[in-house]
DNA sequence: GTCCTGCCTTGATGCAGATCAAATAGGAAC
DNA sequence: GTTCCTATTTGATCTGCATCAAGGCAGGAC
């Protein structure tokens, strides 16, 4: 690793040709809105592995996830880490009105993201209901998304932790790349031990979790990375989710 | 249980004689906002064990938990269940913009809400910023409440968690009733089966693990539901948070 | 009083996943 | 090619909690 420093652009983009323009906080902005926001902002990129923010640091931004992965983690005092949150492009971190990070993020890949200087912000959003409307619908669907995994971390065996977070990384890689026929492929962004933080497992079980699966024929693996889910139904039902509904978003 | 119909109560109240105006999603209202929420508001009353709401029905109204407390918990198809909140007088139910409920939602103790029409709420918020930026920040407190519940569920230890419920509650009760001195008393609001389902432990292993507490010297119990907290600071210590910083809000 | 019934406790046993340990695979540097 | 180095797999064993089972206790109906 050799830069330790993120790479801060000097200049601002345009963000009329924004990736996340329509997904992200930014998504219902009028023109003369977007212009006040690129007035504050600017874009930061981190290495795969770089620490964004460690839980506790003061945070003078809010941001949006433009491009590549970051993870929320937490850690107790003996070193024991739960992921609590999986950051994808368009996602929001930061939140206004506090003051520190509460949690650890990290760049889990090769990752940009879009910093709102924190105090001109929480202005900008008393004034912009479109702003704040988006945030608040992009908080409830993250609170949504936590209670699943409330359901998942409380209840679920291994086995069904594992297909279940293979199910959503299918999911979302269908929705991103849709492709008409044949089997969901797609390269797991996690390191097993990532996974391992993320499921509440250790890794070791992640890892034999993984090799069952591809024993039974649910998934095939290339390398250690690229996963092929050969029956996305008999994924979900591993998984034990309802399977009604919930069939490729 | 004699009634299963809950009491529709004929008459509003008032708003500014309530017990939650000032922390519910009304709190930031002006008298104006209050009289057009006064016009669509009506409230309800469950027994204790009363379901409000199941997951999947319509759902055509919102609500603010005026007494009592209520649970929402998700269920698992071969029945396995797992709490994913805690709804406490001022916590808020439902999602604008949804039309049917995620979770189920029981009363554990008896319970009154206030609820609001859905269409009529949805409008007004549009246009009324004191509301939306205040459930932005309750959603926002909550979203935070249920990842320090991942934390929990994915690495803590039975014993820890236990601890962990008993101080949540605890701080809870000090910050409602304030008593100067002496170890701090309450009444636990739900059964051992409720705690294993919101801890994702089996009502069994809640039982020892209360006992074990009772046996340490970390609580003393009177019946099965009163419990004092010998030692707060000890409390936190064995449910392995973070002590500094901890210490009663 | 007796008999429920719901809630809780306690004991015995089993097993899923953690822990400890070692081997293997695949890059990257050289 | 060789040598690291890290990620991963696999094996052996241990253990915390689940599961299965049997009472205990308090409150309400009668």
């Amino acid at each position: 690793m050799a830069l330790q420093e993120p790479i801060v652009f000097p200049h601002s983009q345009d963000c009329n040709s924004c990736s996340i323009r329509h997904r992200a906080v930014c998504a219902r902005c009028e023109s003369d809105e977007l212009a006040r926001l690129e007035q504050m902002k600017y874009y930061r990129s981190f290495q795969a592995g770089q620490t964004v923010i460690w839980s506790g640091d003061r945070m003078d931004f809010v941001a949006s996830v433009v491009s590549g992965i970051a993870t929320l983690t937490q850690t107790m005092e003996d070193g024991r880490r739960q992921m609590v949150g999986l950051l994808l492009p368009s996602d929001f971190v930061g939140r206004p009105g506090r003051s520190t990070a509460a949690y650890d993020v990290t760049a889990t890949t090769d990752l940009v993201v879009c910093c709102f200087r924190k105090k001109p912000f929480e202005e900008l959003i008393l004034s912009t209901p479109h702003i704040s409307q988006r945030l608040l619908e992009m908080t409830l669907d993250e609170l949504d998304a936590a209670r699943e995994w409330m359901l998942l971390l409380g209840r679920k065996t291994a086995r069904e932790k594992i297909a279940s977070l293979l199910a959503i990384i299918a999911r979302r890689d269908v929705s991103l790349n849709p492709r008409s026929k044949g089997p969901i492929v797609f390269d797991l962004p996690l390191t097993r031990e990532e996974m391992a933080d993320y499921l509440g497992l250790t890794l070791e079980t992640v890892s034999r979790q993984v090799s069952a699966l591809r024993r039974d024929g649910v998934i095939s693996l290339e390398g250690k990375r690229h996963v092929t889910v050969n029956d996305f139904d008999r994924l979900l039902e591993v998984a034990g989710d309802d399977t009604d509904g919930g069939y490729l978003v």
